[in-house]
RNA sequence: GCUCCCAUCGUCUAGCGGUCUAGGACGUGGCCCUCUCAAGGCCGAAACACGGGUUCGAUUCCCGUUGGGAGCGCCA
């Protein structure tokens, strides 16, 4: 067993409402979900919505939606940052009390001016400090507050992935944290919201690694002790580039939509970027015990399409069946426009079909056959087979299985073998083979030449059934339709 | 351009100075099984970006080159 840790650890996730849950998103917050899991902490979730051109209730829900399929249950929140603009103006206006803030009365266009000029002239450009010591009033009329940095804070931190790390003050520069309208901006917001929520570990994306020096600053401004900061890599797209919405499926949605098991796309979206040794598969409850911010790779990963079929239908497979015919209804009502009772033959297909299937989506697909009344037979495994050599002894076998009393596998799988014996030699070029009559039944039966072993197949499928697809096979046999 | 960061099979990764003729997984090729498709079993191909150091010894440590990423907003 593990040491209790020291303190409590609270981690948050928090996401911009700005469209659907990205899977870089998703996965940061599984790792902060694990790492607040596996300490025994606590899991905040915060909107970060204080951009209100961009933020809206839709993308809020689909972002609690997508967590909540994942499975990453939060204990605190979603606090909206919208909610809690008196905690941002009251940190302001204690940095302007201490000196640690100032008004600059500089306009949008007169910054981009002066910043025009100075990259013209090579030099690389932070604020001016043209209002630094100005001691602009309230009544200076319409302004901006700056934190105003200070030579004597080091803003250097030990990244829990990267290690130590930092920036120099002068390539951090005064920046704006309040808007003129009085609003927050994202700095004053995160580093204000984590200290209140006492959160003890950031872990975020590497986007953010940048923004750390300067939040240090405010935290030091603010008199308060910066937590933990873990930064985690980036997952880019199949050409090592970043993730494109055009070229690559990036919101959660999109697997689910696809027939991912949920407990699949966790898998997989644990494993890029973090490892336990040679271990591929991990249970929620796993995920729990063995996570840690040391496995975090340092290094971008590339979202391993090809990995993911793999990994769900190991979850496939495993799967109890109540949970899986559950999880199979809403594939069901997009496939038919209706959900499907429990009927023994369907389990036992689904059963059968799960060694055969990557997703939910496939496995609807290919039960279908033993769903619908009547199928129709694919024309290229019709053409293939429904030949004019099979017709006598398809006719035959149809006979026999006609004439069967008692429709079991033993008794369907017997038949089968007289039929074939009586196929055997005499002026026969070649005796018939299992698969040669084998292959004509499946398809009379499924409509498709892949499907699971053929008396099993026929045997749930029913004698009346059977025997209805296999007279109309032979009708097509006989008459090409 | 500037700042910060990264670099093992096609992909995800193990490796934390000698155990490496570099391990696992997905994918891929072959074989076995077999009524099809799978599943399963066995076997194979496949990588330490490059150049300098440090060291008795580098995949592992340092520097550079190359390649890639992130950020340079009154966005988050």
């Amino acid at each position: 067993m593990t040491t209790a840790p020291a303190r409590n650890i609270r981690t948050r996730f928090a996401p911009s409402p700005t469209g659907f849950l990205h899977i870089g998103g998703a996965r940061t917050a599984l790792f902060s979900w694990a790492f607040a899991r596996r300490h025994g902490g606590t899991f905040v979730l915060r909107i970060e919505d204080t951009d209100q051109e961009r933020s809206t209730r839709e993308s809020e829900a689909a972002v609690l939606d997508g967590l909540q399929w994942l499975e990453l249950d939060w204990d605190e929140g979603p606090f909206r940052q919208s909610e809690r603009g008196d905690l941002y103006r009251a940190a302001v206006e204690k940095l302007l009390a201490t000196g640690r803030a100032y008004r600059c009365i500089c306009t949008k266009e007169e910054l981009e001016e002066r910043k025009q000029r100075t990259i013209e002239a090579g030099q690389k450009w932070t604020y001016d400090g043209k209002c630094r010591n100005a001691n602009h009033g309230p009544s200076a009329g319409t302004s901006t507050v700056r934190l105003r940095l200070d030579e004597a804070t080091p803003l250097t931190w030990n990244d829990l992935v990267f290690g130590p790390s930092g920036q120099a003050t002068e390539e951090v520069g005064d920046r704006i944290i309040q808007r003129s309208d009085g609003s927050p901006l994202y700095h004053l917001a995160v580093v204000v919201d984590d200290i209140e929520m006492r959160i003890t570990h950031v872990i975020r994306g590497v986007d953010h690694q940048v923004n750390t020096a300067f939040q240090l600053a405010l935290y030091h401004a603010l008199g308060a002790t910066p937590p933990e900061f873990a930064h985690v890599p980036l997952i880019v797209g199949t050409d090592g580039k970043k993730l494109s919405k055009r070229r690559d499926p990036v919101s959660v949605q999109h697997y689910r939509d696809a027939g991912y098991l949920p407990a699949a796309t966790r898998n997989w979206l644990l494993r890029l970027g973090w490892s336990h040794g040679d271990q591929e598969i991990f249970s929620r409850h796993e995920i729990v015990q063995l996570f840690d911010l040391e496995s975090i790779s340092r290094s971008p990963a590339q979202a391993d399409l090809g990995k993911l079929p793999w990994l769900s239908q190991q979850y496939l497979k495993a799967l109890p069946m109540p949970e899986l015919f559950q999880a199979l209804q809403p594939f069901y009502r997009r496939s038919l426009g209706r959900e499907l009772p429990r009927t023994h033959d369907l389990e036992k297909i689904l059963d059968l079909l799960r060694d055969r299937s990557h997703t939910l989506a496939e496995m609807v697909e290919m039960s279908l056959f033993v769903v619908h009344d009547n199928i129709s037979f694919e024309p290229k495994a019709a053409q293939k087979y429904f030949t004019r050599e099979i017709e006598a002894p398809f006719a035959a076998l149809r006979d026999r299985y006609a004439a069967l009393e008692s429709w079991d596998i033993a008794s369907l799988e017997r038949e089968f073998e007289v039929v074939l014996a009586e196929n055997a030699g005499e002026g026969k070029a070649a005796k018939l083979g299992k698969g040669k009559l084998a292959q004509p039944i499946r398809v009379a039966i499924t409509g498709t030449d892949k499907s699971p072993g053929i008396f099993e197949t026929l045997e749930l499928l029913g004698q009346e059934r059977s025997l209805h697809r296999m007279a109309e096979a032979l009708h097509f046999i006989r008459h090409g339709s």
